[in-house]
DNA sequence: GAGTATACAAACCGCTTGGTCGGTTTGCAA
DNA sequence: TTGCAAACCGACCAAGCGGTTTGTATACTC
């Protein structure tokens, strides 16, 4: 049977509800002592796993926040036909989320913003995890464009990168917007975008 | 001569001050004793002009923020060419900003992607501006359909929506890159955007 | 010039926050 | 069975926060 102590099965509830908070709070607002009482957990064993808060964010940041939203663009890109992935990535999303969902954001955008001013080590992590998107979705309109599939003039590499800011503006608008309606209107937007890509 | 004391004055520097705390550190973060003792000013006189914390940063978001960024989209979109207008705003922007301002990001999005969870004033406040925003693109867009200057069969509200939506999106990119290069990059994939939409 | 509302000044308050630290319990190895 | 390190507990702390209150100086009105 399990014991009474497992380190790694605490780390994740932390972990887990720890994202929960800062998804819906943000980064700094998340209280540690509402973290702790939501998992069930003591002081002492967030500071045993996490040397600090910002420990416990880029933790979050990278292990659950970055792997979401990475294995969501695996999965559009890795369609024969790109853009149609891209757009039922759209349209999935569409469908799958809650109203919850709609009103916090996307959490790589929400914390992006909070803290990408004023904190270097999630600047970084921001960053990097854009830089990942675009460098995925360049790669797949360059195998895109050698099948013909897509127009052989475009800027992969600008195209790309204009593509993950449409995401995140959309996900901007969606937060603020609070509307399932313009998020529909927004997905539709860029649909249309994606598919005049094609050759 | 002017007074020693004159409350349109001493409202007007708080407002000022306060805008720029929360532009680098956000709304939460903005602390008051720093907003006054860089305002120079007592917190008797803070609490005279506004109730609290919450209906100053109102104020700034509705007197600064939209405002300054309003005008920007007015002179935009005043051109008789309203496409050009657009991508010329870009330019400029890109020109004028300075390295401190890429790094804060755009502050509309910023509070928005702060606030629009847990308060409904903000979000409310940022959402009506989103939606001015896209209707005056959507306005301008339909005055150039009729004559002649855009493709006739686009959806004139959800084209407005899409480049607002790019906006935001390349404000948060800007904001987590740090990087001038990446700036331009993205106003030039989103100039080809608004081009393509020529008749 | 008196009276009064406005405009500010600053000490003060309760509360929450992230973080610390000495002590205790558990699991495993020898 | 013993020994010890890892895992965890929770009382405690200083600092900073937004906000209140009491008092005073200025400016306008009559």
């Amino acid at each position: 049977m399990s014991p009474v102590r497992d380190p790694d099965v605490t780390r994740q509830k932390i972990l887990e509800v720890a994202a929960e908070e800062m998804r819906v709070h943000g980064y700094k607002a998340a209280s540690l002592s509402e973290i702790l009482s939501k998992a069930e957990v003591s002081k002492g064993a967030l500071y045993h796993h996490f040397a600090n808060k910002q420990e416990l964010g880029y933790a979050v940041f990278e292990e659950l926040y970055a792997e979401e939203c990475l294995s969501r663009w695996r999965g559009a890109l890795a369609q024969e036909d790109v853009l149609d992935g891209i757009c039922h990535m759209l349209s999935d999303f569409e469908d799958q989320c809650s109203d919850e969902d709609i009103a916090c954001g996307c959490p790589v955008n929400t914390i992006s913003q909070e803290m990408a001013a004023v904190d270097d080590g999630f600047q970084k992590q921001t960053f990097n995890m854009y830089q990942r998107q675009a460098r995925m979705i360049e790669e797949a309109l360059l195998r895109s464009s050698e099948q013909g599939l897509v127009k052989s003039g475009i800027d992969c590499e600008q195209t790309a990168l204009f593509i993950v800011a449409g995401f995140q503006g959309i996900a901007s608008m969606m937060k603020a917007s609070r509307s399932r309606e313009t998020l529909h209107k927004l997905h539709a937007g860029l649909a249309d975008y994606v598919q005049h890509l094609r050759a």
